[in-house]
DNA sequence: GAAACCGTTAAGGTGAACTGATGCTCGATG
DNA sequence: CATCGAGCATCAGTTCACCTTAACGGTTTC
């Protein structure tokens, strides 16, 4: 029989290429790593990797395993949520991702809800990098997940994470005085002489006001890269440039700036292992975060 | 993350009841099986097991649990044969079991051809008896498996097993003199007062000629308990009692014998671990199986 | 009431799997 | 072209999980 373990390893091998990418997710040494593939290569009987270069590659029969074992792995997800289900307590510990920038603005107000509906229910927030909220939740050192989605950002799909959606925000230019014109793209372009103020590079919220002005037709000249918005508006409000920023962002702004609507949008999404949608633990947080956000939660 | 030998081990309980006999199937100690059940439930941690008496029940998580594990297993087993298609060669042992009705009947000319369409595969044939044919094919000792079902001897359904139509033959009645009467009950009733020839008890051909009597409305009395179905025409023909016999027993019989056909029938079926019918070795075994049938087969 | 059966527990041995060290190949860099 | 670093494979050593043996307690059956 197939050694799921060992399955496991070569689906992770099929998102992050190489070997020591594969051990240090899972922590685990990049030897073990390599025996435990060369040892269900040799089982399978066909080659599932193949060295190119100082890398590896998944072979055609590699890739269709790794379908399967994402079958089995969600079913075992399945089963494990369940079983959850019929311990029925609901204790221990959920382990939440988040953005920055949805820790401020939704977290907070999301964990008092829980604490109150579910007192044995023990949420731990990790703030993470956009980037690592996949693998940690696929690694189980995540539970559920926070991740944003700007029209022009797309996030990509996982086969091995499901979500579903939470928010669907729309975006607002910040600025001192009244922006003219109709439509996203006049408007950002009313403000192409100003200084941006937008998010540290590399983040996403970073490349949405990049590329929102790209799609405008120009490149805005950043001045500041602050992540909190509430600072980001403050700093607007000064006069120390124009900021695009959603409308969670955007509560309780300083008295000076103007806020225009716009008709591009943020998505929020609550992301999980697939066969966990059912587990009580995230069934729970999703509720939880329903109610904080229902104020703002507009139909999607 | 549930392990998967561990929750086999928790579905062969369901089947067979006791820990004991699952040792048995699996080839290990009931001591080994107690403390990985007791491991399981302890990873579980809810109760899966409960203790009645001397023996074991699933409780209702059990139970749900062996759903997902059956599930599972299926899916590794798909796995498995995706991997044997996609090594291409084809060799290696195939472990058919078969009672030895179908062993005489069927196998020889099957094996033949599967000798003639596939050389590299190495056919092992395993005379079993049928309710061990489950259990073994469950457990990996076999890959494929002739059984039958007669009408008054329904097969029962197994979760972990599928199975394709392969034979439908109507059964015979084998006297010396010819039979009178319209209808199966009116023609088995003629022979009442006859003594029997049926197989070893025990077994489902023993099973179908005692039900269909009782289905007539007698008790058959008998004489002779005989499997092989040439040997019991032979007696038949030596006027030491009369028979049912199916059609494939029925090939070249003696000329003192006549056989009336009845509108009960026979029906074999291959039946394999489901996930296994893309298994190339099965698709062979199963593509020889209705070579050699072939002009048996009717229309079912 | 004895015997057979079944499941659990304790103790001990074995093998699988992980770590750490070493060597090799490939690719980037100056 | 030489050097360096990244990445993978292999080997030896160790640890730990799992299985077996053995012994015990409870339950059913004759």
């Amino acid at each position: 029989m197939l050694d799921v373990r060992r399955l496991r390893l070569l689906r992770e091998l099929a998102y992050r290429g190489t070997i020591a990418a594969v051990a240090e997710a899972l922590t685990f040494t990049p030897s073990a790593v390599s025996q435990q593939l060369a040892a269900l290569e040799r089982e399978a009987g066909v080659a599932l990797l193949e060295r190119t270069g100082r890398r590896v590659a998944l072979t055609p029969a590699g890739v269709a395993l790794v379908r399967h074992a994402e079958a089995v792995l969600e079913r075992l997800e399945q089963a494990a949520a369940e079983l959850a289900a019929a311990r029925g307590d609901l204790s221990g510990t959920v382990r939440i991702g988040a953005f920055p920038t949805a820790t401020r603005a939704i977290l907070p107000s999301a964990l008092a809800a829980l604490a109150h509906s579910h007192q044995g229910l023990d949420p731990m927030v990790d703030e993470v990098d956009p980037a690592e909220v996949a693998p940690r939740l696929r690694a189980g050192e995540l539970d559920v997940a926070l991740v944003h989605e700007y029209d022009f950002v797309p996030a990509e799909p996982d086969l091995a994470l499901d979500a579903v959606p939470l928010l669907d925000e729309p975006m607002y230019l910040a600025t001192i005085r009244p922006v003219g014109g109709e439509g996203d793209a006049a408007r950002l372009l009313a403000c192409r002489e100003e200084p941006w103020i937008a998010s540290t590079p590399g983040t996403l919220c970073h490349a949405m006001t990049v590329r929102a002005c790209q799609a405008a037709g120009f490149s805005p000249r950043v001045r500041h890269h602050i992540d909190d918005f509430a600072t980001v508006l403050a700093m607007v409000a000064v006069g120390q440039g124009v900021a695009l920023v959603p409308e969670l962002g955007a509560a309780d702004p300083p008295e000076d700036v103007t806020l225009t609507a716009l008709s591009m949008r943020r998505r929020t999404r609550v992301a999980f292992r697939r066969g966990a949608g059912g587990h009580p633990a995230v069934v729970a947080l999703i509720a939880a975060l329903r109610v904080a956000t229902s104020h703002v939660r507009t139909p999607g």
